[in-house]
RNA sequence: GGGGCUGUGGGGUAGCUUGGCAUCCUACGGGCUUUGGGAGCCUGAGACCCCGGUUCAAAUCCGGGCAGCCCCA
């Protein structure tokens, strides 16, 4: 196994492959096979976007994947932002089609004519909907998977307002959605606005939830954007309000894709492999039975997994005979299975488990009988460790610089002074090679422009994946 | 957008410069034996990315395609 911290990329790269969340071997670009372990684990981070966004009224539905040529032949900033990444199905059979279809890059310009259909009056708002489905991109750039896919696994919230205010309400929901989100997957983030010029196309601004990574790299875990009447006067979506008046409907979105799968992966590994919050473990305990002399663990095994699963934990009993317990330990230690229980002859005797944490690697007896309130208390123990571990490495790695020589030559999210103009934007990415994140939304502090000197505010600039 | 590197059993590799029976490790199947931190012995199966060219002969040289990786903007 390679070492994580010297070599963060290429680490990742093993890794995923390694521990079987994906095979890479597809032979289409940008396109990966999910094993059951890789899809468990998405499954289950799916499952909790879904309880969440569902617990604030949201219902799922599914729109198809193919779009025609016309819906996307609007002419509008959004349609020309991605005109460059559409896959499209020209030939059905062998004749060619007498209208072009797209893969859906993302889902606007399939599901806007049909709210268009659905909303008559206020009464039909708001509207909130989501799918989770794949959306399809031309990527240019190199691929990586669960970061840069040209097949996208893509959760995607489409809301529709009355006005302004109802759905800037909604945009402060959905920041506490990912809150929620966020904290069962032990990840810390930022919420930045992103500058004029890299906001989603079409949108009237858009913050992105962006995380550090241990490389020093931020990686965007999830966008929500505003979309005012934009969508809604190109699309022609308008409701009749109580005064029996025709208006637009304001409209924001929701995105998260697979990259909430890099980010675990990259802010929890270390160099055994994966660790796992247990939220989304595919398997939260590992039973590990050690043989020794002709004594017969399989029934006692047996009890404690049942027991375990009795708890409503995800449990698995690794009883293959034709390798050694310590095989097995590094085998789940890289899979990032949380928690190992070790069963021999003197637990068997004893009556109690040996638990084992992935992150500390510390033994600890637990007699039975206390096994429920234990399990519960090692998983919350766990959960508050990773999270306070990536807030400390992300904490480390954000950087005041006051000068861009310092930005230069620092690694990590640098926070500096900037004007909010793009020439001077395009300076400070042009002498750093950093890219601009825009401006965080939880800092208030005041100064002036590195560049101009002008006042400003602060701003976060890092390379990106 | 520009530049570079690479493709050999499932994974990792040697061989390529100088064309001639394809190397080793690991994983995999069967058998015996072992098991508290990656056990051992025996045995079996498994590969030159694709298409074309040069040649008596191509993993090796040439062209194209596909795929992966890295750097720069």
């Amino acid at each position: 196994m390679i070492n994580k911290k010297n070599t963060g990329g290429e680490w990742y790269n093993e890794i995923i492959e390694a521990a079987s969340l994906v095979d890479k071997r597809y032979p289409v670009k940008g396109m990966n096979v999910l094993p059951p372990y890789g899809f468990k684990l998405v499954s289950l981070v799916d499952g909790i976007i879904r309880s969440e966004v569902n617990s604030y009224g949201f219902q799922e539905s599914m729109f198809p994947l193919l779009i025609s040529r016309d819906q996307l032949s609007v002419e509008f900033e959004h349609v020309k932002g991605f005109e460059g990444q559409v896959f499209w199905v020209t030939k059905g059979g062998i004749e060619p089609l007498e209208v072009d279809l797209a893969l859906r890059p993302t889902s606007e310009a399939a599901m806007y004519p049909m709210f268009s259909l659905w909303i008559r009056a206020h009464t039909d708002l708001p509207l909130k909907l989501y799918q989770i489905v794949t959306t399809y991109r031309y990527e240019t750039k190199h691929t990586r998977a669960f970061i840069r896919d040209r097949e996208i696994h893509f959760f995607e919230a489409h809301t529709a307002h009355v006005d302004l205010e109802d759905s800037e309400k909604q945009m402060a929901e959905y920041r506490q959605i990912m809150k929620s989100v966020a904290q069962k997957l032990c990840l810390p983030y930022v919420i930045n606005r992103r500058p004029e010029w890299d906001k989603f196309p079409g949108s009237q601004y858009s913050l992105a939830f962006d995380l550090i990574l241990p490389s020093g790299r931020s990686l965007q875990i999830g966008t929500i954007h505003q979309y005012g009447e934009n969508f809604a006067r190109n699309y022609e979506i308008q409701y009749s309000d109580a005064d029996g008046e025709r208006k637009f409907v304001n409209q924001t979105t929701y995105g998260m894709s697979g990259r909430l799968v890099a980010a675990i992966v990259f802010m929890h590994g270390d160099d055994k492999g994966l660790i796992l919050p247990p939220a989304v473990a595919p398997i939260q305990f590992v039973i590990v039975p050690i043989p020794g002399e002709k004594k017969d663990l399989g029934s006692f095994s047996a009890k404690v997994k049942n027991q375990i699963e009795s708890f409503g934990y995800r449990v698995h009993l690794d009883d293959r005979e034709a390798y050694t317990p310590g095989f097995k330990y590094n085998d789940w230690e890289m899979r990032g299975v949380p928690f190992r229980v070790e069963i021999g002859a003197r637990e068997a005797d004893g009556n109690f488990i040996t638990l084992v944490p992935r992150n500390t690697g510390k033994r600890k007896k637990i007699e039975v009988r206390d096994l429920q309130e234990a399990l519960a208390k090692a998983i919350s123990v766990l959960q508050s460790d990773l999270m306070s571990a990536a807030m400390k490495m992300m904490s480390d790695l954000t950087i005041n610089v006051n000068d861009i020589k310092n930005a230069k030559t620092s690694t990590g999210m640098i926070r500096l002074m900037w004007c909010g103009r793009k020439e001077c934007a395009d300076k400070i990415e042009e002498e750093t090679e950093l890219s601009c994140l825009g401006y965080p939304q939880d800092d208030h502090g005041e100064g002036s422009c590195v560049v101009c000197s002008l006042p400003a505010k602060p701003a976060y600039f890092s390379r990106t994946y």
